[in-house]
DNA sequence: TTGAATCTGTTAACCAATAGAGTAAACTGT
DNA sequence: ACAGTTTACTCTATTGGTTAACAGATTCAA
């Protein structure tokens, strides 16, 4: 009665072809109802004695229509519960109204919190909006089948949100190159003059370096996200611009994730024994490196200062709770939805947002210890 | 250049009418070119000189079409890169092959990365059977408005999954009453007769409960999620039954949260100073627990053993590592999804599946101390 | 040689809405 | 009173597919 693998037989078309009909079964069937028939526009029309034109300009409040026709028709509309098919609405007209948000592999995208902040301020601010989203994720062979411009061509969608990738993702290029609306969230791709909206990293790493050295941490580990990724190479530049007597050995890939940022403490510490604080490029990486530093007996913030960025939830309940960069990604994700659609709507203007960051202190920062003599 | 608050307004109408025409502004529009014509299956035929029937066959394998004439329709479709149009495909067909992702509030859920690994699951699977998914958050205003029900009445979807949900969300209930295909994932109504896949909640606390006994605990805290939720009501059903010496004292609600981890872990511990440990219903009041306990001294494992449940990445990465209920929760959105698409497709069969789950052994358990004479 | 069956494709209705052209009635001005 | 305009709707083409009904050609059996 347990099983965990799910059969990986299915029988099913992957397209066009309607269905080789019902399995007829008798059994238990949950007290279901069959599906009421759906109403169309023509038997509202029929009902209210007017054309079906009338009923459509009703619903979309044209003010062609008088109050008195309005109000007759708006009576049948409600009594009947009718709702426009959108499938007819999104073929007749322009838009779909549906908005694609493409991800690298969701697995490891969603498990992030980071992504979830994101994802919740595109789909709030599209519900209000009327707009409807959906999920792709943009996996190599996705790419080379040319899925990702499909979802144009078959109007799936009218406009995409592209989270999560880096500068090898040439085929980002594709939908400016095609005209499809497209804007890149929490990113930067400058050279391709692609819409964007980002949070201010330059700022938020600039504040890092100054509480740090105001503190009197003079020699600072820098564990940084992959230099593909736009923002990490700004905090990586920061970093070096605000401690120019830290050579690259103070600094440490720790590809984003928790794993790689135990190694990167680890070599960081190796190299430099007498560090005594260490920024890391997102709070993954820092809670690793306080994973590291806790295994090894070292205390924070009493012996070593660890900064993150994010601001993800973990952060504040971790032991010591972590000092690090809030970043507004609910706030970009709505903001980019909101300039997206204005741009499907026709806006002909380039989009470059900026979201201010600030710096959260909390217990994983202290004054720098005195070196030993 | 930097703000924080999008702005509220929007000119946009939230439903029907065609757009207010173009903006147009000769500014930047990023090496942007106008989308290419979309060809259309009429345009298909009259190139390859045949019906649009046949071309439409052809896109559905057919058998009555020739092979001759499949490649001859064939080669123009690829020349031409021709796609059908989904949303007339929906339009004519019966299905519009979209399924929904129905959440609680979706911030709250989205940060969770639990709901993470089920909408990987359902997502990956829904693109290997050719459907799309689209997320809805059923806020309380979102149900007022019937808007679960107009998913389906106007077409939006073919069905839904519902996840995060407990015993009070009875507008679930809607879903069947109308005969809409709706399958709840994780969770379990039993007296609705609603279509489940849940992960072995028995099983996995009984596993715990056997191990803690055999380390030599007798006095655990139970730190259990809101008794809404079907899973929650197991995790304590099986610990009272595992261990009937322990009064309701030995309880207390966390209600899913770290902070309220916190506060649940220093209730049962001003009860019940005696404690050897505590087992929370899921990895986030645990981690809350540990949070405490480090703030009180208190040293894990060696006075205090921890046990947490779901296995979110996080617990391996806390010192120290969680000892946890490891559940399967991507296989369980991915088996959801198949078994959803099925019912959509036909099938007349109450669906009610189980997925086995096991403890992880980590760091944060060991023998129970001896009590202080 | 005829009648029926089979094969392969076409024709046209249909899905449910929108939009632009068309029209009858009411209103305006002289 | 009559042409011209406005108003308030209706008619119908259109969107891009799918499919049931049909039809011409060929094959086969009686």
């Amino acid at each position: 009665m347990s099983k965990t693998q799910p059969p990986a037989s299915s029988s099913f078309v992957p397209s066009g072809g309607r269905p080789a009909g019902k399995l007829a079964k008798a059994s238990d069937t949950g007290g279901r109802t069959k599906p009421a028939k759906r109403v169309s526009i023509r038997e509202i029309a029929r009902q209210a004695g007017v054309s079906t034109a009338t009923v459509s300009m009703v619903l979309n409040d044209n003010p062609k229509i008088t109050q008195a026709t309005r109000e007759k028709v708006r009576k049948v509309i409600d009594k009947a519960g009718y709702q426009p098919n959108r499938i007819a609405q999104s073929l007749s007209g322009k838009y779909t109204r549906v908005l694609g948000v493409l991800l690298p592999t969701l697995r490891h995208a969603l498990a992030d919190p980071y992504f979830g902040e994101l994802i919740s301020g595109i789909c709030d601010r599209a519900a209000r909006l009327g707009h409807k989203v959906t999920l792709e994720s943009a996996k190599p062979d996705f790419i080379r089948e040319k899925k990702h411009l499909e979802l144009f061509d078959r109007r799936f969608v009218d406009g995409v949100l592209c989270i999560g990738f880096n500068d090898r993702h040439v085929f980002l290029k594709d939908f400016a190159k095609a005209g499809h609306p497209m804007i890149v969230v929490n990113n930067q791709f400058d050279p391709w003059g692609v819409d964007q909206v980002v949070c201010d990293y330059r700022s938020g790493t600039d504040q890092v370096m100054t509480y740090l050295q105001q503190l009197g941490h003079e020699k600072i580990g820098l564990i940084h996200g992959s230099p593909d990724v736009f923002t990490s190479r700004v905090i990586t530049e920061v970093f070096q611009h605000r401690a120019p007597h830290l050579d690259g050995s103070f600094l440490e890939d720790g590809h984003f994730t928790e794993e790689r940022g135990i190694e990167a403490a680890a070599a960081l510490l190796d190299r430099h024994p007498d560090l005594t604080a260490i920024f890391a490029g997102n709070d993954k990486m820092a809670l690793g490196a306080m994973r590291y530093l806790a295994l090894r007996g070292i205390k924070v913030p009493e012996q070593m200062s660890v900064v993150g960025f994010d601001d993800i939830p973990y952060s504040q309940f971790v032991t010591p709770a972590l000092t690090t960069v809030h970043l507004p990604f609910y706030e970009a994700g709505d903001l980019a939805c909101e300039r997206l659609i204005q741009r499907i709507r026709g806006k002909d203007e380039r989009i470059n947002e900026t979201l201010s960051t600030h710096l959260v202190l909390r217990e994983s920062t202290g004054i720098a210890p005195r070196p030993r003599d």
